[in-house]
DNA sequence: CGCCAGCTTGACTACAATCAACCATCGTGG
DNA sequence: CCACGATGGTTGATTGTAGTCAAGCTGGCG
């Protein structure tokens, strides 16, 4: 959320990634280090708004964020758009993509953004010679599903209310995982069309809805972003609880 | 969606078995044959309603699908429930729960269902010894978060009737790609309560949506059970097209 | 200065939930 | 054999949640 230099050069290597010391990843072995490492062509700092990667392309890299927010989208053939998750530091992105062949929804920056740049045509290397890191993918992939199931059942059976209060204490709860948050209350650099098109609802309503959430001093709205006062009352209210994320992998 | 004896012998052995052979599914080399038939424990008879796995259950167990429907769900603490995906022959499940730990959904059979046993704990050796097969896993797991994407949208961009449009096409074409079906229309053996589970409706509302499909002649409700009369009429009316599946791997 | 993006609010409309019956079919037990 | 209760589907009336339309506000920036 720092930084913006216009360049593709390598800045961050592995072994000093800010991200690796947290407490939050395990630890790799030096040969998994030493593959990751390699298996990394550079980085990519993308600013805020630009498309990382496009709904039907067939993109030739990975990337896991160093820096910065996104999320993944799907549009309707009239236009129509939902957002399907969010990207946050660590988080693998692309990965459907490189798995399946063609890029089946989009991705964008809600902020400037760093990320690791990988080879999609080195993963069969990966299943082939480390089989750690091959689970490690797998289990990346089944933690998003997990997301997503989540997602699903706030769509279809929470009340406006309770998902956007569910979205929020969702979000916080990733953003503290990473360490994003500190002591001040956490800024959540989103729109209220970003929230709308996550929660299936219209601006307007969604407008409504969010001072609701303010007026319960629930969270605070300023320009673009959402500022988390109680984190604990918007769980309550989505009657959602954190997951408790154990260590996990970061490629 | 025949034969129901209880027992929990091994009948069906990987090298005869009968979805292998449908075109669908990818071929395997003999060694990765022999993995999977040593991987596999046995088989589970499952009676229509039964529960093949529980929400925050431990499994020692992981399965696929050799006949019969399921679906897999999660519910609100108040008892709201949202089906989150349906469960067809050669489809894996419980895999979620293997990687992450406990399940965090339930399964259920819709119909009597055969299902091959995989030992949890032998995915390890999956991993470290067959590389391929790993791919695969990984792949299975990227497949259903594609279906996972495509549920979200419809459940936030479209409308009750297009949604309702939307799952039907979804099913028939899964239905299909797996060999079910037949020459005669397909037979989808769902309850309006499903359906409703499903779309995020209540039933009244979801019956009065599949009412004014069956209207338009695109499909025709049975007791529970929905047979879809025209495939290509859902798919337009729901601006949705079935993906191209190629060949899909099959463990 | 004026435009634009993002947020806000009120009035009106429409889609979907809830409430309340009612029907058909099927399996069970008196 | 029939009465019953249960399950699954159907329909109409009423209520309420969310969408649409329309206007206005604010702050930033060219």
């Amino acid at each position: 959320m720092s930084l913006v230099l216009p360049s593709t050069g390598r800045r961050v290597p592995c072994e000093q990634c800010p991200l690796r010391v947290l407490p939050h990843f395990r630890d790799f072995t030096v040969r998994e280090l030493d593959f990751v490492s390699s298996f990394k062509r550079g980085e990519l700092v993308a600013e805020m708004g630009s498309t990382i990667l496009a709904e039907g392309s067939l993109s030739p890299h990975l990337y896991t964020v160093l820096s910065g927010w996104a999320f993944r989208f799907k549009s309707l053939p009239d236009g129509r758009r939902q957002i399907l998750n969010y990207v946050l530091p660590g988080d693998l992105v692309g990965l459907q993509g490189s798995i399946t062949g063609e890029m089946e929804h989009s991705v964008e920056a809600l902020t400037p953004m760093i990320l690791c740049v990988f080879q999609r045509d080195r993963l069969d290397e990966l299943f082939q010679g480390y089989p750690g890191l091959a689970f490690d993918v797998t289990w990346i992939a089944a933690r998003e599903e997990r997301m997503l199931d989540e997602h699903i059942l706030s769509l279809g059976r929470r009340t406006a209310m309770e998902r956007a209060a569910y979205l929020l204490a969702f979000l916080h709860s990733r953003a503290e995982a990473v360490g994003i948050s500190g002591t001040t209350p956490l800024q959540v650099p989103l729109s209220q069309q970003h929230v709308a098109d996550t929660l299936g609802l219209s601006i307007v309503h969604t407008n409504k809805t969010l001072r609701k959430l303010a007026d319960r001093k629930l969270i605070r709205w300023m320009d673009r972003s959402c500022e988390i006062i109680d984190p604990e009352g918007l769980q309550e209210l989505a009657d959602w609880e954190a997951p408790a994320e154990r260590k996990r992998p970061l490629i």
